[in-house]
DNA sequence: ATTATCTATAGATCTATAGATAATGC
DNA sequence: ATTATCTATAGATCTATAGATAATGC
């Protein structure tokens, strides 16, 4: 039965996102996080955008950190499932580097708010957003990994991790700056990370062509 | 005569930076900004690591968004000046954009706290700092005209110059998580800028090695 | 009985202003 | 007289808790 929910109704309205209160206290959060900063959305200010009171908020999540662990969980979590699929695939470690930069702008890209953001946010340094700095470190080793297997120098894989993270990274810059990505830029940054480490044309035209099909099979 | 100051004595020992009171709370903010965020550093925890009582910080500083500006057009300003410096130079172009790379990268390395991570903060949208904002968007024009005089083709301008900036922003990223930059490691983000750009083998070794005496001749 | 909301509020901030104070300058 | 600091505080927040309320579930 498709009953309707238990609880009080709200004094004002209805579910923003028609995803229940939890998904619209997120998504709240997830746009003034972004635009203003932690200290500077108040609960009062998300709990309106998400149409209910502040303290229904507290009903939710026990504190307002919690509300921003789970959006900064939510967004690293995709990105470590791909990196898992990509890291056990059968196919050329530049070809699967070049699908995780693919893969990983379109998730920076998508979505209406630019949550990738959050994890500039100086606030992010607390210790109680450590879960979410552990597992995004273990994508960092992700990528180190893939460059490691792309037969890099090893006095460059240190130096060529970085810049390929920067370039994937940059979409959040460019997001901020109000530039809409478009999905020819994954496959551009994709192939700027390939020339960063100096890959022979010949590999990175083939990484190109495999990945995009990889890609294709990740979803 | 090197006097005294004026004005009431602090109450708690003397100048942090020894630069005068303004300069220990533009320091203060500096890396309370950068650790904490805008909103959560407060005016109070500010003049408390400038050694002085919070009210004081306002016979300073009229707001405390004046604050953050001092600190944002402080941090772009020395940009700017080495950008117009490159812009006139009778170089060949990659070298002059080499050259940009490496000195904006030492800048961004530079000081003891990140500061060029205060352009990152989402309060930074806000209307009170377009005065930076649009200082801002010169230093892009710049990269992007240099990145245009490389004979880069046309429609590569754009893609071209917003992954050179990514590379060279890329040093604010790794200051926040703890890697200190090295002055090897401008040079080798100004090496990947050309190599980005997809600028032939020889144009890129000449480009360094001019680039590296321009940069020199900046100082 | 259980649940999700509501109203009300305690207690802790935080920014900015008012006005006093303790130096030097003239 | 001028200056840079100080103390004190008004007024506006903001987070989190307590307890009431209005639904459904059994």
């Amino acid at each position: 039965m498709a009953s309707t929910r238990t609880g009080r109704p709200r004094a004002s309205g209805s579910s923003p996102t028609g995803q229940g209160t939890r998904a619209d206290v997120l998504a709240a959060a997830a746009e003034l996080f972004c635009t203003r900063g932690y200290a500077s959305a108040s609960t009062h200010a998300i709990a309106e955008a998400a149409g209910i009171r502040q303290a229904s908020l507290y009903h939710h999540f026990a504190r307002k950190q919690d509300v921003l662990l789970a959006l900064l969980l939510g967004t690293v979590q995709p990105s470590l499932d791909v990196a898992a699929e990509l890291l056990a695939a059968d196919e050329d470690a530049a070809a699967r580097l070049w699908a995780l930069c693919v893969a990983d702008v379109r998730l920076l890209a998508a979505g209406p708010h630019n949550v990738g953001a959050l994890y500039l946010l100086p606030e992010v340094s607390d210790e109680h957003f450590l879960p979410f700095r552990e597992r995004r470190s273990e994508l960092e080793t992700t990528y180190r990994t893939l460059v490691t297997a792309c037969a890099v120098p090893p006095d460059r894989i240190e130096i060529g991790s970085t810049l390929v993270l920067a370039l994937v990274e940059n979409v959040i810059l460019q997001r901020k700056r109000g530039v809409e990505p478009t999905d020819l830029l994954a496959a551009e940054i994709a192939d700027a990370a390939l020339r960063v480490l100096d890959l022979a044309p010949e590999v990175r035209a083939r990484a190109a062509v495999d990945g995009a099909r990889l890609v294709t099979s990740l979803r």
